[in-house]
RNA sequence: GCGGGUGUAGUUCAAUGGCAGAACAUCAGCUUCCCAAGCUGACAGUGGGGGUUCGAUUCCCCUCACCCGCUCCA
């Protein structure tokens, strides 16, 4: 049923023009995906949203944007260099995959070796299999993804594209925090496209080696990092569920402290029910404690200060870092896939029909209000065409007189316009139109030269209701 | 990257070693049309390359993509 569900959607993505596969005329190109009209609206959409929540609405949180490549030198003093190059080895007999440094470190300990570099491949088995001498050659994983800048390709043009947006904010944190005049706690915000060179892409746009994140550093008094951790966790779960996540399908996921990555105290994951294969739940957003590993390992490598002078104390410290870090494309998949629904609704002949429709919040849907002149009418059309000329001023609207008026609702209900606007005969008459709300099927009779106002409305009570 | 599966109009599915069909969707037209109505018409496909064959969408090889498993972690 979910698996059902998660092709539905996919489905109804590319031929509605949300998502469409990269490329594809050529032959795709492997795990990367392009967002159409509607698409990019709803991925816009969540953005701001997000923007909004994160800086707009706050005192203590401001935006930045920075560059997609930096000087490799951040990518070394982050610790990205070492932590995303693995060198992995394949039993040739059972084809599983392992990390070398892993298999070697397990041996050593087993047999009390107090070197696992020293440790031959040769005389490790397969965890597996147990299958030995079946190794193949240790091939390095890399995962930042390479580009030469200059016109010569050698070594000091070589530059990795960010895996994270986080570093553009540690390396700017003295720029924002003198310039933006800000002090511990506050937060910088970024969004932006980041890149992986993932071993396994897929799902979808789940996971891309090419992705957009919203990522938050959030500077902290040591000892108070704590506390700010679980005040970042209660938010951002607040967020998804007030933007329209059933509470069910959202859940927290505490990483056990030995797989925690290589700057992280703590991470908790929001996770979410997108029902992949045979797994439930995947991670929607991290939240960590990067505690002051970065501002730290930079200040080292760059030789430059990044602490906070702290007047009340008359002393100098590192900030800790919580950092709430979103997947922009993760969560409009997620947005997609819970809005989702095939409802029961009444037809023209008194009988029952499937309506697929998307429950996707006002705020969030591409199309907020679609126009529809009850029929192709010499006086009806341009009288309609003028109401969405002056609802455009503000809202995003979609004008459709194509077909029965009936199957023009049920287009707007399958990409989750949320209002529309009917100008009939009577209209003509008494300036009158009939608005129709997606999720109640209900119709008012409303003044034509209202119904700005009444869209208004609806969306206050949409953003008041979810706080 | 490795193993398994899949690949036919926009979508969901048929069929065949000998002219590739349907439904829905889309577009145009008719209809004073308020929840996928009807009628008429139109657009549109065997992922790409090579081979076997008189002839390949069908059989074989390669490639590309998607889905499912392995290390990932936004």
């Amino acid at each position: 049923m979910a698996a059902d569900r998660n092709e539905a959607v996919i489905s109804l993505a590319k031929r509605r023009g949300f998502v469409y596969p990269c490329g594809e005329i050529y032959g795709g190109t492997r795990s990367a995906w392009d967002y159409g009209p509607l698409g990019i609206e709803l991925k816009d959409n969540i953005r701001r949203e997000w923007w909004r929540e994160m800086v707009q609405s706050r005192d203590d949180i401001v935006g930045l944007d920075s560059s997609v490549i930096l000087p490799s030198k951040v990518w070394e003093a982050s610790g990205h260099l070492d932590a995303f190059a693995d060198p992995l080895v394949e039993c040739q007999s059972c084809h599983k995959r392992f990390r070398q440094d892993h298999l070697q470190e397990a041996y050593a300990l087993r047999k009390g070796i107090a070197d696992p570099d020293g440790v031959a491949m040769a005389d490790i088995p397969c965890p597996h299999c147990g299958t030995r001498n079946a190794w193949t050659e240790p091939r390095m994983f890399n995962g930042l993804l390479k580009t030469y800048l200059g016109p010569v390709e050698n070594a000091e043009g070589l530059h990795y594209l960010r895996p994270e947006t986080a570093q553009g904010i540690f390396i700017n944190f003295v720029n924002v925090m003198n310039s933006a005049r800000k002090k511990p706690p506050f937060g910088v915000a970024q969004v932006g496209k980041s890149f992986r060179n993932e071993i396994t892409p897929g799902n979808f746009i789940f996971r891309t080696r090419e992705f957009e994140q919203m990522e938050m550093e959030f500077f902290v008094e040591p000892g108070t990092d704590e506390e700010w951790h679980e005040y970042w966790l209660t938010k951002r779960h607040e967020w998804y569920l007030h933007l329209g996540l059933s509470k069910d399908n959202v859940r927290f996921y505490e990483h056990p402290q030995e797989k925690l990555s290589h700057y992280s105290k703590r991470t908790v994951d929001l996770e979410y029910r997108f029902n992949f294969g045979g797994k439930e739940f995947d991670e929607l957003e991290g939240i960590a404690n990067r505690t002051d590993f970065d501002l730290k390992t930079h200040s080292k490598h760059s030789g430059v200060d990044l602490t906070y002078f702290d007047q009340d104390k008359g002393e100098r410290w590192t900030p800790y870092v919580i950092e709430p870090a979103a997947g922009l494309t993760r969560a409009t998949l997620a947005f997609l896939l819970d809005a989702y629904a095939e409802d029961e609704a009444p037809n023209a002949k008194g009988g029952v029909d499937k309506r697929t429709v998307l429950r996707l919040d006002p705020r969030l849907a591409p199309v907020n209000v679609a126009v529809l002149p009850l029929s192709r009418n010499a006086d009806l059309t341009p009288k309609a065409k003028d109401l969405a000329a002056e609802l455009r001023i503000r809202w995003n609207v979609e004008f459709d007189d194509a077909g029965a008026i009936g199957r023009r609702y049920r287009r707007q209900d399958e990409v989750g316009t949320p209002f529309c606007v009917t100008v009939d005969f009577d209209s003509l008459d008494d300036d009158a139109v009939t608005v129709r709300e997606r999720d109640s099927m209900r119709q008012d009779r409303i003044g034509i030269d209202s119904v700005n106002g009444w869209l208004l409305e609806r969306l206050a009570d949409v953003a008041g209701k979810s706080r």
